[in-house]
DNA sequence: AGCACGCCGACT
DNA sequence: GTCGGCGTGCTC
């Protein structure tokens, strides 16, 4: 543990003045402050957590290390050095637990590879109120090993005295033995009991490796040996564990969290969303015989305060959670497992942008402990890796039990068309009348919230838009409003035309779930329908107990948006209808086609687990398109191939690097100065391209007008110099900013 | 991120 | 004459 060693040269004090450091504040700077440490802190060190003078003000920060250990192109250019005799002092240090060294990398790593303050990164790792001071241990009581001479045993006295062997709190013991709280005061004073520090139990509990192993045999068994032997080598490596839906990938990756428990050392379990920890939760339950650790962006105060603290000193074992829970003080972490490592909620777009699932891998790195992703659609990314032999490869082909893949066909919406007005073809709806029939479960899937995604006006063509955003207004009927989804701008539905002023000649185009299940209610009017959309479920209990009804057969048609595509089990489903497959693939995104095989393929998962065989009907108008046939053969690995091969001519990701500059302004003019000066500056480098400057996709996002420049690179070609670089180069107008998103996800 | 300093409009 | 608008720039 270098970074604990009191003799660390950085911290000596230099001959003949006073001892330097560096303190990282939670602002956004470019790096570390330094400060003077006054002699009665001497032996503060990197990690420690201290109170220093800033301005006016006083801030919380942490000394940092002398000097940077990340790669050299990787490293901000140095700051100008301040004279010490012009430092301020430290003012104090805090008794909290210091910042582990490998967390003090990592949030540099990561503050410079996506070119964030690094104080901003070291905000999340701290927003976990870790800072607040520790609660005092409350004091309890404990006979004196012997009775002081002289002492008169009074009945009251002896049963306190008996009581007392283990240490309680004043209160409790006279409660216990049914005296006052005198008869404990006179015993202390008299040396009978001593007073001793009630340490809280551990929050969490040990999790059993050997509670209730699964039962594993052919490929199961083998992939898990593989697994578990990962954990054991107790060293870095990355795992690409690829297992159609249904395969039990969870019970399995669970075995490697077994043998790193078993070992003594820390899991982290990454979900893209945390509406999945509870249904994760159980079956870790069942498994473990313990609850793990949670982690995710709303936990209560006093919770995470906990967590926080037991993630550092290892009483934590196993911790699943979101993104953010990458950047808790694992002292000990052994393995890292990424579920639904394809998901593209893993990116962090606001403040710090940030992939959670490529971080993780640099998190595993450092800490020197096996990484696994884990997907039944595996991104192209880990695919490709798995190809140029970074990442091993285990395959789970068989579904659990008897489980076979659901049957999944096109309905050609050209040859099969809806009654006007209406968005399920015949076809569809003769198949869900069947499946209910049967006393089956059915569902339809429609990636779309609101009743409408736009309004039009049938006289004069008018159509509802949002005043702050390039984006058409969706009318949430159940709301009486239309409302924007990019920033939250809301109004009730007009009764006339705010262009025309013609009455009643707004009309809603096209469908969402909302509309779907109108024409459901309509269609199957005896069919038990349940909606399931994140405004209408509130939170992870709300979805937990949806997801319960459907299990327990209370539920016929299941509606759902995106969230029903999660790994939920429905037992009984049996028939998936996707209202509009082609929906995902406009909009021009590099993405598009992946991101649909995807998404529906996890959405067809979730038919047909039990005996009862699925089946999946596509509403398409593009049936032969290449994602709809990937879809029905099943045959992903030919399809990403195809993929992979459009990619690879052009250097897209991942045969190349991509990042985004954003260029946004409430006034027009700047924003487009701006960015013409840096499409002026561009760099022009072998091996570099800038695409642009453009106006985004959405070319005003919450009033303000934005632009966008794309950089592409080859592969081995690190981008962050050459943005630095450009970026120092530009200096934006006034009211202008620049947001740069390295390894884009989004194209908006 | 704060918080000052700074240089131009409506007030006790 | 001042109070105060928030633009610009600095904080070790």
């Amino acid at each position: 543990m270098p970074d604990r060693n009191p003799i660390q040269t950085d911290l000596l004090p230099p001959p003949g003045g006073s001892a330097r450091v560096r303190v990282m504040l939670t602002l956004p700077f470019a790096g570390p402050l330094d400060y003077t440490l006054p002699p009665r802190l001497a032996g503060a060190m990197p990690g420690d957590i201290v109170t220093v003078p800033l301005g006016r003000r006083t801030e919380t920060g942490v000394i940092w290390d002398a000097t940077s250990r990340l790669p050299p192109e990787f490293t901000p250019p140095p700051q100008k050095d301040v004279p010490t005799s012009r430092l301020k002092p430290v003012a104090a240090r805090l008794d909290l637990p210091p910042l582990p060294a490998q967390l003090r990398r990592f949030v540099d790593w990561v503050a410079a590879y996506t070119l964030s303050p690094p104080g901003m990164v070291l905000a999340m790792a701290l927003r976990a109120n870790a800072l607040a001071p520790l609660p005092r241990p409350a004091t309890g009581w404990i006979a004196a090993p012997t009775v002081p001479s002289g002492l008169r045993l009074t009945p009251a006295r002896q049963k306190v005295l008996e009581l007392a062997t283990t240490a309680l709190p004043t209160a409790e013991l006279a409660r216990r033995a049914g005296v006052g709280a005198a008869v404990i005061r006179g015993l202390a004073q008299a040396g009978a009991l001593t007073a001793v520090e009630i340490l809280p139990p551990p929050p969490f509990a040990l999790p059993d490796p050997a509670h209730c192993p699964p039962q594993l045999e052919g490929e199961q068994a083998e992939v898990a040996a593989q697994l578990r032997a990962r954990v054991d080598e107790n060293g870095f490596s990355i795992t690409l564990l690829e297992g159609v839906t249904g395969s039990g990938k969870t019970e399995i990756y669970m075995e490697a969290i077994a043998a790193c428990v078993a070992a003594g050392r820390q899991a982290l379990v990454l979900l893209p969303e945390i509406a999945l920890s509870a249904q994760w939760t159980g079956r870790f339950a069942r498994r473990f015989g313990a609850e793990p650790a949670l982690w995710h962006s709303d936990l209560g105060a006093r919770l995470r305060r906990v967590t926080w603290r037991a993630v550092a000193d290892g009483t934590a074992r196993v911790v699943v959670g979101a993104r953010s829970a990458l950047f808790l003080p694992f002292d000990q972490l052994g393995l890292i497992i990424v579920d639904e490592e394809h998901e593209t909620a893993f990116k962090q777009e606001d403040g710090v942008t940030y992939h959670a699932r490529d971080m993780a891998v640099v998190r595993a790195r450092m800490s020197q402990a096996p990484i696994v992703l884990v997907s039944a659609t595996p991104s192209l990314e880990s695919l490709a890796n798995v190809g140029a032999g970074r990442y091993r490869h285990l395959k789970l082909n068989a579904r659990h039990g008897n489980a076979s893949m659901p049957d999944v066909e096109t309905l050609d919406m050209r040859a099969d068309p809806p009654e006007r007005g209406l968005f399920l073809s015949p076809m569809l709806t003769g198949a869900i009348n069947d499946a209910i029939g049967r006393g089956e479960q059915a569902m339809l899937f429609l990636n779309r919230r609101g009743y409408a995604p736009l309004t039009l006006c049938r006289t004069c063509g008018h159509r509802m838009q949002c005043p702050n955003c390039t984006a058409w207004l969706v009318e949430h009927r159940a709301r009486h409003i239309l409302t924007c989804h990019h920033c939250g701008y809301d109004e009730p539905i007009p009764q006339t035309c705010p262009k025309c002023a013609d009455a009643d000649s707004l009309t809603p185009i096209g469908p969402g779930v909302e509309r779907i299940t109108e024409e459901a209610r309509a269609t199957f009017p005896d069919a038990r329908i349940l909606v399931m959309a994140s405004d209408t479920l509130n939170g992870p209990a709300a979805t937990a107990a949806a997801v319960e009804r459907i299990a327990r057969r209370e539920i016929d048609l299941v509606i759902g948006t995106q969230i029903v595509a999660k790994g939920w089990h429905f037992p009984h489903l049996t028939l998936v209808g996707i209202v509009d497959a082609d929906l995902g693939l406009g909009g021009g995104d590099l993405r598009a086609s992946e991101r649909t095989v995807q998404l529906l393929h996890q959405v067809a998962g979730r038919a047909g687990r039990a005996e009862a065989p699925g089946r999946v009907l596509l509403q398409s108008y593009v049936p032969d398109h290449p994602v709809m046939q990937a879809l029905v053969s099943g045959d992903f690995a030919s399809f990403m191939q195809q993929e992979a091969e459009q990619r690879r001519p052009g250097f897209w990701p991942p045969y190349g690097r991509l990042a985004a500059v954003i260029v946004s302004a409430e006034a027009p003019d700047a924003a487009d100065l701006t960015a013409r000066a840096l499409g002026q500056n561009a760099p022009r480098l072998d091996g570099v391209q800038v695409l642009g400057p453009a106006p985004a996709p959405l070319a005003i996002l919450r009033g303000r007008h934005r632009f966008r420049l794309l950089l592409r690179a080859r592969r081995n070609i690190a981008v962050q110099p050459i943005m630095r670089e450009w970026l120092s180069r530009v200096k934006p107008e006034r009211g202008a900013r620049i947001d740069v998103d390295i390894d884009p996800v989004s194209f908006l």
